[in-house]
DNA sequence: CATAAATTGATACGGCGTATCACTAAATAG
DNA sequence: CTATTTAGTGATACGCCGTATCAATTTATG
């Protein structure tokens, strides 16, 4: 576990070198900070974990790893916008499912939804071009025992 | 359409006061300025409609509107939140296309996603409780003439 | 090492929504 | 109709979140 972050967060700084980025010392606190994560997280979440780092400089990290694909945004339920490490399998399109509970959340590779969109779409003349959708609900875990509170 | 505006005008004023709101000048004010945009808009744009009334007092509206039901938040593609009138078929669950180019939004009634998630998460053990959903792209008018820049 | 270019981070700004709170207006009871 | 209660108003300030600016620094490179 300790060799998985270290390994993902080189990664990430590989990612952010392949872009023409420079590999920096705070670029690498940051993308080490990225890979201690085991859940999606706000930026504010991550600058926490940062004491000596520029807010703008976490900012910019992030948005420069969501430009490159190795992270992607999540839109909570709530409203409240949050990153998410992508795995390596999953840089192109997918969704989430995401457990409002304990926060888990599950990727869905396979959307149909697209084809569905289109053919909906397509009676009315409306060309497609993206969509955003976010699934809500309890995990396995959670809906087993959903007597917990907080 | 003068008729139209002022009913649509009483029609969200009546909601409010059946969800127990008083009927007050301010208000009138603010669901009159709803009642006369015919596209989803901005709680800027709509207080830019307002320039009596309180900044406080319009966001207030539009929370109570969302609400009863009678608007409902989309999300543009660029992540700027907007609202736009339900009409009163639609005041259940449905999503949106949006037309990243002339703004204008279709209603998506019959939402066979339900469906599909639910399948696609009962494999994951996964109970769905709520999603969200946009669709950007072109409509009609839009796709025939693409060459119109701004 | 010297140079050019990217990065940093402190600061400030801006958008957007909400809390506060004294004041006002609307509904209601007498 | 007046008094009372209660909701609503709006000025202000606050808070969150993200970004622009810009001088100082660090990195890559010749």
């Amino acid at each position: 576990m300790r060799n998985r972050n270290y390994a993902l967060a080189d990664q990430l700084l590989e990612t952010l070198e392949e872009q023409g980025h420079r590999d920096t010392e705070p670029r690498r606190k940051v993308v080490a900070a990225i890979a201690r994560k085991n859940r999606h997280f706000t930026a504010e979440e991550l600058r926490g974990d940062l004491p000596g780092i520029g807010r703008a400089t976490v900012y910019r990290a992030l948005k420069l790893l969501v430009q490159a694909g190795a992270l992607c945004r999540v839109m909570l339920a709530d409203g409240a916008l949050h990153y998410q490490l992508n795995d390596s399998a999953h840089h192109g399109h997918h969704h989430h499912l995401l457990c409002v509970h304990c926060g888990e959340s599950e990727d869905v590779q396979g959307c149909d939804i697209e084809g569905q969109l289109h053919s909906l779409a397509a009676a009315r003349q409306f060309q497609i071009t993206g969509h955003w959708l976010e699934v809500y609900g309890q995990c396995y875990s959670c809906a087993d025992s959903p007597a917990v509170p907080a």
